[in-house]
DNA sequence: CTGGCAATCTGGTCTATACCAAGGATGGTT
DNA sequence: AACCATCCTTGGTATAGACCAGATTGCCAG
């Protein structure tokens, strides 16, 4: 059935991923010669590396180079688990950048909230990290008047932790959605990546006990990164 | 900022997209005719698709042409409603084909419902369509002891409500698992679009009320046909 | 009217090459 | 030891052109 060569190179580059000794830090050779060894321009080459790329086998850091993926972190988006205790029960290392952290009104929030598009809402931004490897980045914006003071804290751990233990905040309903994406700019450079490869987006309007609306969030994931878990 | 051209392309064509009167059916011209509307090559003007196509604006049928994409179909994989009613519900129009009903064992179900992997099952394909365009390749396999003589049906419908009615089954705990991919060659060929289009797997682990294994199921989903939803 | 073949349209694959721009390493300076 | 300018490596973008292969259309023959 002969293939599109592309296809068969995917092939020759699945071999060499599968074999972690022929390769550096799970690291692959430049495309310049990868593309010679296998006889064929750069061009071809970077379509089977963006295949393998698709199938989340492989990916790339901005400019530096092609890199092995690791398996995908489980993840379930119903739980209120924080990142780090998930992280490492799946025998992973977590680690979490603060990036900005301000107030001000931000109309998507709102609405998912049923809040005036002028509401002001605490905003944190992060940046996470799995093996310290940027695979996620993410805002969240909390309803101001749930938890006062909350940008008093630290918030390298969980923000849910935080409203639970400070502020007794019951996690009561949750509006989760989930859809592929193409990674913004601004996602794209804090996580390192290209501009415009492929992310899966999560986001979530959370309401306490009395239907109140408590916070909004908005995770950025690379889209090779997760494999969501759902369990009822 | 002077960006790179393939994405200065990207927003003429958005504003091509989005006004409806300047496209026949949601379809874009040829990709030589936009190469040369926008002085430039081939190759370049396909990066510009591209970027469109992962951002889910636009899509292609293979070998036919770039239309533009419709509206996502809202989706909660942890309900039990049928197909064709949640897709009524959103005011499209639901279609199902039955591509092939048979017998035979299926390791990776046996698996996921803790069954010897040499089990029989019942497997249903069906693909299925949103206002004609084919969306969804899915395939189920059933646990024949939970429904015997099953296979009598027709499956244009709702499975799980024919499990329901004939066979009085609860579903109760469900194990799900959704994912990026890159769409199979049978499951390309069964949607008519390319091999390796970017994809959203979901597949799920169903039992009943008594923790009997009763089904399990992949759906394979144009990256760009869904969003995800979930509450709780 | 219908079935089938052929031309044509459209995207799919591939070659060969050039230059750009960010990341990282190097080595010298302070 | 810290710092910074520089160079090199690597992916990122772009051109120009050629041929392949499935999908569609339309014509022609039966």
């Amino acid at each position: 059935m002969s293939d599109a060569y592309y296809l068969q190179l995917t092939e020759h580059l699945r071999e060499l991923i599968r074999d972690p000794e022929r390769l550096t830090d799970g690291r692959l050779p430049p495309e310049r010669l990868l593309a010679e060894r296998f006889r064929t321009t750069r061009m071809t080459l970077r379509q089977a590396l963006a295949q393998l790329e698709g199938e989340g086998r492989i990916h790339r850091s901005n400019r530096r180079g092609w890199f092995v993926s690791p398996e995908r972190l489980l993840y379930d988006p119903t739980r209120d688990a924080g990142f780090n205790d998930y992280v490492r029960a799946q025998e992973r290392v977590p680690r979490t950048e603060v990036l900005a952290v301000e107030t001000r009104p931000h109309p998507p929030a709102a609405q998912a909230l049923g809040l005036p598009a002028s509401h002001a809402f605490y905003h944190i931004r992060r940046r996470r990290f799995v093996d310290d490897r940027a695979v996620l980045a993410e805002s969240l914006w909390v309803v101001p008047e749930r938890a006062p003071g909350l940008l008093e804290h630290r918030f390298d751990h969980s923000l849910w932790g935080l409203l639970r233990k400070h502020w007794q905040i019951e996690l009561a309903h949750r509006s989760i959605r989930m859809m592929s994406e193409a990674l913004s700019r601004q996602d794209a450079k804090d996580l390192g990546v290209t501009p415009g490869t492929a992310g899966l987006g999560i986001n979530r309007a959370i309401f306490d006990g009395e239907r109140r609306p408590v916070e909004y969030d908005e995770e950025h994931w690379l889209h090779d990164a997760i494999c969501v878990t759902v369990d009822i």
